[in-house]
DNA sequence: GTCTATATGTGGATAGAC
DNA sequence: GTCTATCCACATATAGAC
């Protein structure tokens, strides 16, 4: 007869080592570039056999869902609290435009992964994408509090952001060339959904 | 003493057989993706052994460096075609901007290659690179002629542009939801500029 | 859970015969 | 110029001992 614990040790261990083999893998795409992660550069980092993590995960593409299910529930839940803080709705919009750009501008790596998606034969889970599709409903949301409501502009404001952020670290990686310009394209965006709606 | 021939048989075989492998390169590239060009799988279209490629190019990256060259060659072609048309500087803007937004949705592969450059360790060289610097210019000076002379500006052109061609790719390929907003985008953005101007 | 050993595949590149 | 033969490095993944 078992006596249940009141912790469990062993499944706390298990997923701190697995926690560790992904800020392995999370550093070396960092320091090295995302296709350089390998099952033997991550066991090299984390002082094991590339064969032994197969105890933590089943397959190479597992630790990419992981990375990307992790790197949408960080924006997810800054999303959230940027839009819970209040203002008016343009003001939510600008704050919460700011905290995309900064997210994406913050870590090229992570962006890469979520947002390129260059990964030969990685397509994410249904659960590690969940997070995605919750982000961009909330900005859905914060621009039809805006009356920006016709899909049309929601698409435009989409690649407008997208936009700048690729050609900021396409032609200027680690500076602001481009994104220094977000309120001026928020500016420009929203003259241009009001003139629109006004006709 | 040798007689000088009228053309150079040899070097135009050699010229041929080039192309014919360039023209592999590219076939493989559309049909399994820019990461499944390899010497083996072009020699095997070619009819060669893979080692004997090394006869017309140095190196795998030698035949990227072409790829992007040609690539990025056919776009200044068109851009320049486009540029004599002739028109007002808003017409010839406008004519521009669907040449390039057409050149970039018709082969995905060409414009990962071109502008997104995903491939590991591969730098253009400064040779291939140089119609693409002429492309920009094009850009530049049509958008001179508009009065839009601000370099920021010019940034935001760029980024509305690249913006509306990666979310046609990421999130609609073989579509037009994004760059059917063309027309759209082009209005936004010159009222913005017309605006910015007048303050 | 981690190891050794191994299978199996990919890739780029060089040497030398013909 | 093209071939055979070979090298070397790298990858993911499995089997089985401890």
């Amino acid at each position: 007869m078992s006596v249940i614990p009141i912790r469990d040790r062993k499944a706390e261990r298990r997923a701190g080592t697995r926690s560790e083999i992904l800020a392995a893998a999370w550093e070396i795409a960092r320091e090295d570039g995302l296709a350089e992660v390998s099952l033997r550069a991550i066991g090299a980092r984390v002082g094991m056999r590339a064969q032994s993590l197969y105890s933590y995960f089943d397959s190479k593409h597992a630790i990419y869902d992981a990375m990307f299910g992790e790197g949408n529930e960080e924006l997810l839940a800054r999303m959230e609290a940027a839009d819970a803080a209040g203002g008016t709705p343009e003001q939510a919009f600008r704050r919460g435009t700011h905290v995309f750009v900064d997210f994406a501008v913050e870590d090229p790596t992570r962006s890469q992964m979520l947002f390129v998606r260059t990964l030969p034969g990685f397509v994410p889970s249904a659960e590690a994408y969940a997070p995605a599709v919750r982000t961009l409903d909330l900005t859905t949301a914060g621009l039809e509090r805006l009356g920006v409501t016709d899909p049309a502009l929601v698409d435009i404001w989409t690649a407008l952001l997208s936009g700048l952020i690729q050609q900021q670290f396409a032609n200027d990686p680690g500076g602001d060339r481009w994104t220094r310009h977000v309120d001026e394209v928020i500016d420009m965006f929203l003259a241009h959904a009001k003139r629109r709606k006004s006709r």
